[in-house]
DNA sequence: CCAACCATGTAAGCTGTTACATGATTGA
DNA sequence: TCAATCATGTAACAGCTTACATGGTTGG
């Protein structure tokens, strides 16, 4: 399971889709980052399809499947690890918006910023090591931009969680839906 | 020439080292994003000496050529593209440590802003389509993720630029070097 | 002498991209 | 009717990773 699978599966998840209409949502959105043209969805597809994790496509829309959408919730309710790319994180947890218990998104925003704050430790790790003090000014900014990065992620992890904290509680509109 | 060689040919400019040495720095700096063990980097370095970008290597330290600081340089000057992945961007800034004229270093440090904000820009406009108001709360605050991020990669540009302005001056030490 | 590190390399495979091809449908 | 968009696909390649193999050198 490639990063690219999880999208499209959270995306069919979330909604049964065409191929076509999956490749216009990394298009239209921020979401781009996750691979685009047909290259690379229409085999994706067929992965998943051959995994049982979703059904259809004869011209027809694919749905998630149970194996799917147990194999989704696997990966998205793991806590971030600090060596998971950032852009993975925020992947799983955009997800986590129809999770019916609002704690789950809450969790791994504490997570996220600890992990964040981790790599902050080791960057500055780094600065106080033998190798710094010898490198030249602009790689010195270059590490900065590391630290500056990954503080201003830790903070949205605070922010955001104070947001959805006060925000309209858990699941509405949702309640025993199968 | 992929990432992965710039970073080589940077390192071998720097001054000459080995294959083994180059793995070393890889895993010892925050540079370890390009990539790290013999599959990699070996291939790469040959590719390299085909190249003509850099020569040795029987044991004996690579060594830059002509042809590979000509071509290094080339990379090096472009301002960045609103388009260009920030890790190569910041990539291209660490490197440009030793160029002679403090004022190319400025130069990028000012489009590296532009660039930033150019993309929060682009974020921004997207927080406005009719698309953003139908996500959820969490896959708004994924997308705040992003401008949070851009703008503190923009203020650090800023800083450095101040930082680089008021520093030791031009090419200190390197004054007619071929 | 043996573990640890120096030093280089190859083979297989995973992900993804680019570029192309195909044909149906729809609106001006 | 002709361009645009819907919709799906494949072939070739790029770039990197993992895992393994190999042999030399050095320090305890």
């Amino acid at each position: 399971m490639t990063p690219l699978n999880y999208a499209l599966l959270g995306l069919i998840r979330d909604e049964p889709r065409t191929g076509y209409a999956l490749r216009k949502v990394f298009e239209a959105t921020p979401m781009g980052n996750y691979s685009s043209s047909p290259g690379s969805i229409y085999p994706a597809l067929k992965v998943l399809v051959k995994a049982t994790l979703i059904e259809g496509g004869d011209k027809a829309p694919y749905v998630i499947t149970a194996a799917g959408r147990q194999a989704f919730n696997d990966w998205l309710l793991q806590p971030m690890a600090e060596n998971e790319p950032i852009h993975m994180a925020l992947l799983r947890f955009a997800f986590l918006h129809d999770h019916p218990d609002k704690q789950v998104s809450l969790d791994f925003l504490k997570s996220f910023a600890m992990a964040a704050k981790a790599r902050v430790t080791g960057l500055k790790a780094f600065m106080s090591s033998d190798l710094w003090h010898d490198m030249p000014l602009q790689s010195r900014l270059a590490v900065e931009h590391g630290v500056r990065t990954t503080e201003a992620s830790a903070e949205w992890a605070l922010d955001a969680w104070r947001q959805l904290q006060r925000s309209s509680g858990n699941d509405i509109g949702k309640v025993t839906k199968s």
